[in-house]
DNA sequence: GTGAAAGCGCTAACAA
DNA sequence: TTGTTAGCGCTTTCAC
């Protein structure tokens, strides 16, 4: 492949010369950038990066780290991570850890070793894995959850609110004994919400109680599990809040397969937006949360500590809002 | 940030020495190879991985271009290939095309300048930025539609076969005008199914009639709009095939406005399975594809490619399958 | 405005 | 087995 001094070579100039005619960095002679920009287009030269990033001791590499490209949320998110970074002019390396610690700090460790201008990471469980950045100078922006410390910005959702508001909304719709299915234990946006929702239980005058309560993975498949054993024992709820999509599907199926039909027999509010959302009967109530703009100003502070800004880490809170359905009506 | 010379200088060896054995190449002595890790360790030393690159003139980088991370098709392509390259000890690099020309040529000109060490694309409408990489001698494999020209390997599904499968399907269950929706002209996938399509009805002894044919981009919005022309002409269709997920959505939500149900009023046949597919009443029959065999075995001739294989480019073709349920049974 | 030359951090001949 | 050294391709002083 062409080298800048190839370049350099056919157009009669210094590699010098090729370098700031290509760059645009210091002034060059019009008739000299010409002749640069005929040869480089002739050889097809591309500049070599890893040479280029060496020079300068810097990239314009972004790595994004999430637990699972397949999870809707986290591809809006890296939707809204995408658009502002490439706006800047940065690539952004997409990772997933499937909320193993060990592969969230593999992932790390290739960020450090190929020197990324930064680090959107949506920590695993307890993961410390983000100090190793900080201790070699890498930005690191969390997104979702918090950090071990605070080391970095933090973009958030309240969820404590939005789990309080959901419950609060069932209850209007006439709901009485309304639980709560939740994600692992030690999960920042897991506890939130079951926070959240004993907050939306006291405020209505309901107690809590932990019959009404399961916990299981973000996936559908523990979901549904934890929904037969909710739904089956002697006084189940009548209505249920749910962490999020994908367990709302293993919740519906349970649902489906017990005869038991959302809204009349059991309110269904669940976290996440989905575009099939509306398709089904009766359609689902969300809380849809604000993905894509968790990615873009994750990106934007992570850009700002990229360019020097060197104030005290800032925590960024984002609301979700409720959108009602007919999962959470009875009529 | 620590550099190999500080580790040498800490261990009292001579930088070949750590590079020897910190990369395991030739032996080393096990006393001086464990004062080398002892003193990487206590530096916290990262190798810097643009001067690897540089010198060894090669990198471990795989870009993987899509037209959509919020695509779960995609994503599931984007899995496969992430999982085989990760074992391989390669990184991947995705990038959104948004099935712009442009947006790919774009990454094109990334993933040539970065040197990563080979290419996976999904190659956007008329796409000849393939070219500008074989130029380059970049290994390229072509995911879900073909490359212009024969350029590298690919790794299709049949959709063809598929559709008519599907179409097939349909006359079985007792539909006798069925109808297309597919993707925009030029794309192979949606061509394809159009043309499986047509394969079914002339198989069926069913005459095509434009009418009862429709073209949109892959997306809800433009689906529905398609659904809209479709369902309320004069005489409609009584089954409809749809070309992918996205546009299923757009399709029902057409029906349930029309008030017309899936199954009884029109049979439903949509592209790509969906773990909320079983949640609608009824249940949505889907043609499954092997997405994320797609990308795994794109991502292993890819590195076949990288390792040194110059025999001729394959063609890869993977089979769908249709699963039915309930959306293309009138009872 | 332009060129010569140094050097980013690493690996791979080549010597010892 | 180990060290010395050259050089990957680029940018950036420093002279001119």
């Amino acid at each position: 492949m062409a080298t800048i001094s190839d370049v350099a070579t056919r157009a009669g100039v210094s590699t010098a010369t090729v370098s700031r005619a290509l760059n645009g960095k210091s002034t060059v002679d019009p008739e000299l950038a010409a002749r640069v920009l005929a040869a480089a287009d002739e050889l097809g030269y591309r500049p070599n990066g890893p040479a280029r990033n060496l020079r300068r001791q810097e990239t314009a590499v972004l790595a994004l780290i999430i637990s699972d490209v397949e999870n809707p949320f986290f591809t809006a998110i890296s939707r809204g991570v995408e658009d502002v970074a490439h706006e800047a002019g940065y690539s952004v390396v997409l990772c997933n850890s499937d909320d193993e610690p060990d592969k969230e700090r593999e992932y790390v460790d290739v960020a450090l070793q190929e020197r990324v201008a930064g680090v959107l990471i949506s920590p695993a469980g307890a993961g410390d894995s983000a100090e190793v950045l900080r201790a070699h100078n890498t930005p690191v922006v969390a997104l979702d959850r918090r950090l071990e410390g605070s080391l970095g910005d933090t973009v958030l959702v309240d969820n404590q609110l939005a789990a309080r508001e959901a419950t609060l909304h069932l209850r209007a719709q006439g709901y009485r004994r309304i639980g709560c299915l939740t994600g692992p234990s030690g999960v920042l946006t897991a506890d939130d919400r079951l926070a959240g929702y004993h907050d939306g239980l006291a405020e209505a005058g309901l107690t809590a109680s932990s019959s009404l309560e399961r916990r299981s993975e973000f996936k559908a498949a523990g979901a549904k599990d934890a929904a037969r054993s909710l739904l089956t024992q002697d006084e189940p709820p009548d209505a249920l809040l749910v962490a999020n999509n994908a367990m709302a599907i293993g919740v519906l199926e349970m649902m489906a397969e017990l005869g038991l039909r959302a809204g009349r027999d059991i309110g269904v509010v669940a976290f996440d937006d989905a575009p099939w959302a509306t398709l089904l009967d009766p359609p689902l109530t969300v809380v849809a949360q604000p993905a894509y703009d968790m990615g873009s100003a994750g990106a934007q502070l992570l850009l700002s500590r990229i360019g020097g800004d060197h104030s005290e880490p800032t925590t960024t809170t984002l609301s979700a809002h409720l959108v009602g359905r007919g999962s959470s009506s009875k009529g």
